[in-house]
DNA sequence: CTCCGCGTGGTTTTT
DNA sequence: CCACGCGGAG
């Protein structure tokens, strides 16, 4: 076997990690070390040299992105098809497994998914049902303490209430919403993990097949997992798999959303075979960017450490710009890509990374102001757009009338003379007696006493229009079920009347749904459903297939697509520091590094927030290849008010000698803050000797800046933004701070 | 049913 | 400051 093609073009940690023998392994892949290249290399090195079959090994990954891009990779240097890989996201893989064993995971054959935004729909439902205020309970922290149990593996009758009283209604809910699940078919994300770790836990004769056949376990970006992502591999490695891990403890960032770092410290003892592989060095950036994003990170506690470097050269010093407000920066910030575009560069090739989208507004406004052309990353993508969700709504009407989600959705859009009230008296038959809202409506039309006739009469349209559509959709293909449905749903209409460019756009998007329904690959997604484990008679796969409606229903549920479009045009990139993670760009913008906004204000008070936060600006740092600009304003409108702030903390962490700071040039007209006088004087008159953004000395918090005042004389009251403690509001007369 | 006005809350995101 | 959601009026 000729492994030259494989090995090559590897630095010596890449290769020791592709060829490390079947034994427990963890890469620690810093950024831009070229850990996709270890993944890819590793699967063609198993396949090529150990002779393994593609059919025994098992990839995961946290974005659809990931899988694809891995999967082309694989095929490219195996050139074969990978079909029969498994590589997926977990959650496209747990769907895998939910639709072959539907039966043993007791869900009904047709489940489907709910997006975050169905999940916050039919948690609202539930509580009307329970006869509790939304006030009391908001439909989002409902959502966020269901989906925290599912992901630590908690279901209701595992929670002990005891004496807390609003625990035990907490509980109440979930276990309501779980039923309403059941009822009608439908799972949220979280719950499909949680569901295919239960299939495992309840079903040994399926863990075994599946261990025998995954001997070799990857993941990707494993510091993001959560605990039951966690459990679940934890299943399937088994005592025979043998996990191939990689990840970066300095690159988590997802805490907030369950992600436990810890996962990587806890594979040694989980493993005790556990070798660890270190990927240092980086193919991305200058040794500048490397050794300053080094220095930064280097100030949190508990890595695993490693220690980025380059053997190219060490490039530009980092520039930092001291902005006087949002719009200096972002002034700064396009004048510096004009340039570029200027030297001939491309406009795609630099990136704007912010912390908050809410700064994206500033620059964009600047951008257009300068005809420069970009786009933002973030915001609905394709399959989240309300017109979608409507037609997509119909279509699992058509697939499963049960789906009471979809059946309140779209029962009154287009209008059709369903008011709340008659929707009301729907769900209250259907709760009394424990059925679908659609045989509710069913039984509320045939039951003229209690039904005003024209409500009546327009629920009965409502149930012909669906049942002529499902009977109409039966023997078409996919590309033209969704056509049908498009337009006998009346949504086509109803948006033709509204008028506008956002009606203009809703058509059209609709129009790109019924493409994008007759270009879906039917056969791929539904034969990776189907068996492709032929050699084992133990395994009992039901016979039936799925149906395409079904596959593409979930499909647009799993894979919600792109964002905005157009990403071939020549466009500078805005995103937030988060979903800069993976990419690189020659040229890069980190702006508003200001203590309370980046580190955030949420986060600054607590060290592992603090800590992850650091992260984050690591992260940024190292998407530059070339040139790293980072800026900071002294004073910014947030909320519609003026904000004083400090330097971000990360700022004085970059070493001085790799600094060059960049101070606006006097000749730009500098207000002498006519925003600030006015304020000064319609407000009460400043405390002596104090003003907005006055620095002050406090003895035990340090130095600050004032950012407020409120009150007279000893009752007078000042916000202080401490450098270390941030944000205090300090009795004037007691805080005896110092003006510096 | 639709429109308007008020009130409120406003890191980060994928699946 | 601004975007969204809810409640009342027409």
């Amino acid at each position: 076997m000729d492994v030259s093609s494989i090995l090559d073009s590897l630095n010596d940690a890449q290769r020791q990690a592709v060829t490390a023998e079947h034994k427990p392994l963890l890469v620690l892949a810093g950024a831009g070390s070229g850990k996709t290249r270890v993944l890819v290399h590793r699967i063609a090195w198993l396949v090529q040299v150990e002779g393994l079959n593609l059919h025994n090994i098992i990839a995961v990954t946290f974005t659809n992105k990931a899988a694809a891009e891995m999967r082309g990779r694989v095929e490219e240097m195996l050139e074969v098809p990978a079909a029969p890989l498994w590589i997926g996201t977990f959650h496209g893989l747990a769907h895998r497994l939910l639709r072959r064993h539907w039966q043993e995971a007791d869900l009904m054959q047709s489940f489907q998914i709910m997006d975050a935004d169905d999940q916050k729909r039919m948690v609202k439902r539930v509580l009307r049902e329970m006869d509790l205020d939304e006030n009391q309970w908001p439909p989002r922290e409902v959502c966020w303490y269901i989906n925290n149990k599912k992901e630590e593996g908690i279901r209701p009758k595992h929670i002990v209430a005891g004496e807390d009283e609003l625990e035990a209604i907490r509980v109440r809910i979930y276990q309501a919403y779980e039923d309403a699940c059941a009822r009608t078919g439908l799972i949220d994300f979280a719950e499909m993990l949680l569901r295919a770790h239960e299939l495992w836990l309840n079903n040994p004769h399926l863990l075994a097949h599946y261990q025998r056949r995954f001997q070799h376990v990857l993941v990707d970006e494993f510091q993001d997992t959560n605990t039951i992502q966690y459990a679940w591999l934890r299943l399937l490695i088994g005592k025979t798999g043998t996990p191939f891990v990689v990840g970066d403890d300095d690159q988590s960032i997802y805490r907030w959303r369950g992600a436990k770092v810890e996962h990587l410290q806890r594979l040694a003892t989980h493993f005790p075979e556990l070798q660890t592989v270190r990927l240092e060095q980086n193919y991305r950036s200058t040794g500048n960017i490397l050794k300053a994003a080094n220095a930064v990170i280097d100030n949190n506690t508990g890595r695993l450490g490693k220690e980025l470097w380059t053997d190219g050269h060490d490039g530009d010093l980092i520039q930092i710009f001291s902005a006087y407000n949002e719009r200096e920066e972002a002034e700064f910030v396009v004048t510096r890509i004009r340039q570029w575009q200027n030297d001939g560069n491309e406009r795609k090739e630099s990136a704007i990374l912010y912390r908050s989208n809410a700064q994206s507004r500033v620059f964009e406004e600047m951008l257009i102001q300068g005809g420069i052309p970009y786009r933002v990353y973030g915001g609905l993508r394709f399959f989240e757009r309300a017109e979608i969700k409507d037609a997509l709504a119909y279509l699992r009407l058509c697939a499963n009338q049960n789906d009471d989600a979809a059946f309140e959705r779209v029962v009154n859009t287009p209008t059709r003379g369903i008011g709340a009230r008659s929707v009301t008296m729907v769900r209250e038959y259907a709760q009394a007696n424990s059925c679908s809202l659609w045989h509710a409506a069913a039984a509320c039309v045939a039951d003229e006493l209690n039904f005003p006739r024209r409500a009546a009469k327009a629920l009965h349209v409502f149930l012909v229009l669906i049942n002529e559509m499902s009977k109409a959709v039966e023997k078409l293909d996919l590309g033209e079920q969704v056509e049908h449905v498009v337009f006998s749903s009346g949504l086509i209409e109803h948006f033709k009347k509204e008028k506008g460019e956002k009606a203009e756009a809703r058509l059209e998007n609709l129009d790109e749904l019924i493409s994008a329904a007759s270009g879906f690959d039917v056969d791929e997604v539904v034969n990776a459903m189907q068996s492709d484990d032929y050699e084992d008679p133990e395994l009992q796969l039901d016979p039936e297939e799925v149906s395409p409606l079904v596959a593409f229903l979930a499909h647009a549920a799993l894979e919600a697509g792109e964002g905005q479009a157009d990403a071939w045009e020549d466009c500078v990139q805005l995103m937030t520091l988060h979903s800069a993670k993976g990419l690189e760009f020659p040229l890069v913008f980190m702006c508003g590094l200001e203590d309370g906004l980046f580190p955030h204000q949420r986060s600054i008070n607590d060290s592992a927030g603090l800590e992850e936060e650091r992260r984050l600006c690591y992260v940024g740092m190292t998407r530059a290849k070339e040139h790293l600009y980072i800026s900071h304003a002294e004073r910014r409108r947030l909320y519609g008010q003026d904000n004083y702030a400090q330097a971000s903390r990360f700022l004085s962490e970059i070493p001085t000698q790799l600094v060059h700071h960049i101070r606006p040039q006097v000749s730009v007209s500098r207000p002498v803050m006519p925003t600030l006088r006015r304020a000064a004087l319609v407000r009460e008159p400043a405390p002596e000797g104090l003003s907005l953004g006055q620095a002050v000395m406090h003895k035990k918090f340090g130095p600050g800046v004032v950012m407020n005042y409120e009150g007279q004389g000893s009752h007078a009251r000042v916000q202080v933004n401490f450098q270390d403690v941030g944000a205090k509001w300090l009795v004037l007369a007691y805080a005896n701070l110092q003006v510096i």
